[in-house]
DNA sequence: CCGTATCCGTGACGATACTG
DNA sequence: CAGTATCGTCACGGATACGG
């Protein structure tokens, strides 16, 4: 009992549960995805006008990848013209409070953030 | 009054305070950071060794940027050898809580998490 | 309408070596 | 001990063009 234990109490490694979910959710798109989705589903081309500024191509990407966690749902209807829809899964709503909170925090302390930023180049980028 | 609004009620923008927080928050060291040093101030050496697999250069410049959006408060001690530490900001306490809760949804939906991309993997793999 | 395919710039991330 | 400097890799993200 002399020998005190190693540590790894938490998951402060490289790979942890925090980081897989963490490297998700800073996909750029992941998050205003979820947030545009989250009052109802939403075709491909709605989504993608909603989301000013993202290509088809990063779009595709970021659902596929949102579909591959089980986070949203993908439904086809076989009409003409194709439709697509997607639709946020149980899981995406448990973790939707979360982003919801996060971007609360985000707006109300940007203000803040730019002005510590301005201050810390000033501070750096002359003297 | 029989034109509709724009839209743009919210913030579904490339750029916006959402994506400029959640960027920060995407850095793979940042969240760690914020953990380990959630309990008391740390040094630069103890930070490095308690988050498994950190290199120096990205240590450095996950600190370097967590300060200058004053996350982090650095507090040189003029000493020999030299002595540095680093503090939580009231700031980041008030953003702590959440990546916390994060964390823990993290932890708790990775399971899941795998089992969908397996499930989704198999699907599209073959089929 | 809903994607896929390709090409490419840029920046995150890391390994290594050197300085105060 | 606490960094800085340099170099290399890789994948995120975007523009463009084509396919079902």
């Amino acid at each position: 009992m002399s020998k005190k234990i190693e540590l790894p109490p938490d998951a402060f490694l490289k790979v942890c549960a925090s980081r897989a979910v963490l490297s998700r959710i800073g996909q750029k798109w992941t998050v205003l995805a979820m947030v545009a989705l989250q009052d109802a589903p939403m075709r491909f081309g709605a989504i993608r006008h909603r989301l000013e500024g993202v290509s088809q191509k990063m779009l595709t990407q970021t659902l596929r990848a949102m579909e591959r966690d089980r986070l949203i749902v993908r439904n086809v209807y076989d009409e003409l013209p194709l439709r697509v829809e997607y639709a946020l899964s149980p899981l995406a709503c448990t973790l939707l409070p979360l982003v919801v909170s996060l971007k609360a925090w985000a707006e109300d302390a940007l203000k803040a953030i730019e002005t510590n930023n301005r201050a810390f180049d000033q501070k750096h980028g002359k003297e």
